[in-house]
DNA sequence: GAAAACCCTGAAGTTACTATAGGGTCAAGA
DNA sequence: TCTTGACCCTATAGTAACTTCAGGGTTTTC
């Protein structure tokens, strides 16, 4: 298999899987004789199983992790059920977080009735005001959990 | 008042401040004779936008945005209200996203009983199925709104 | 007078890709 | 046989919003 069928099979991009192999995530495959990239059908399970859990939000540490138990499919599996506790904590801590968020926008929103001069507008004014939880972003930058914004 | 007393006032870090020079959200300060910035009062206030814009997730394009209405103080408001109407959009959607996340790691915590084998492991059989939402994160990146980790 | 605390610039690192430039390979059709 | 098109290759840079680092200079305090 060619690395444009195996992108096609797992959905995501040639460029992606080139990625993935850079960060050792996948193996480097054989060659053929155009030295292109050959892969097997296990290939195709294996960028499955990335992908699903960067489906899940994982990153690809945490996906290395998983990856080094599923590669030793004879030991124990250990912490991974504490690796997936931690990163469920994630995410209902990002949750939260966008709920306060919303309230905050919501009230904010109110407070513009469109057309006024910028000086009168409630939203500018309200944003204006120093920040209720000032930490906020500093613990989201140690804690991992995407933001709103791409 | 120099940088670092701005930083302290502003809850961010000289560098933060430094890298919005940068970006344009600031004006060029004035320097002392020894070369550093020095800072009016005003430039809290500014500084604080921001920072609260930011706290709400906004991204520096949506801030400079609201920054070019805050200096026309005069003039209307215009579409900042539809601004924050997207962010909340935007906002909601993830919030969506997030708690099908959640309920999908919840449900896969618990198919492990720590110390099985790899092979048996409830958890990682169940991360090498396909992804059910395939499209997921293709959406996300043009859509903005950050992820569960950084 | 010197150490500590602060400031400066410029460049590189972070995450998980995407995009771009500038090529080579391969199968099919004219 | 030649060429067109679809596919592949590597290497590099760009994205967002910073953080970190290297290698300095300045100001304050003991």
């Amino acid at each position: 298999m060619r690395i444009g069928e195996l992108a096609d099979h797992c959905g995501c991009s040639v460029e992606t899987l080139r990625y993935y192999e850079r960060e050792g995530l996948l193996e480097l495959p054989k060659r053929s004789a155009g030295n292109y990239r050959r892969y097997a059908d296990s290939d195709i399970a294996r960028v499955q199983f990335i992908r699903h859990c960067r489906s899940l939000d994982m990153t690809l540490g945490e996906i290395r992790t998983l990856l080094s138990f599923r590669d030793r499919p004879n030991e124990p599996c250990g912490d991974v059920s504490a690796l997936l506790d931690a990163h469920i904590a994630h995410v209902a801590h990002r949750i939260r977080e966008l709920q306060a968020l919303q309230r905050e926008l919501t009230q904010m929103r109110r407070l513009c009735v469109k057309g006024e001069p910028a000086k009168d507008c409630g939203i500018l004014r309200s944003l204006s005001k120093p920040t209720r939880v000032a930490a906020t972003h500093r613990s989201f930058a140690k804690d991992h959990v995407r933001r709103t914004h791409r």
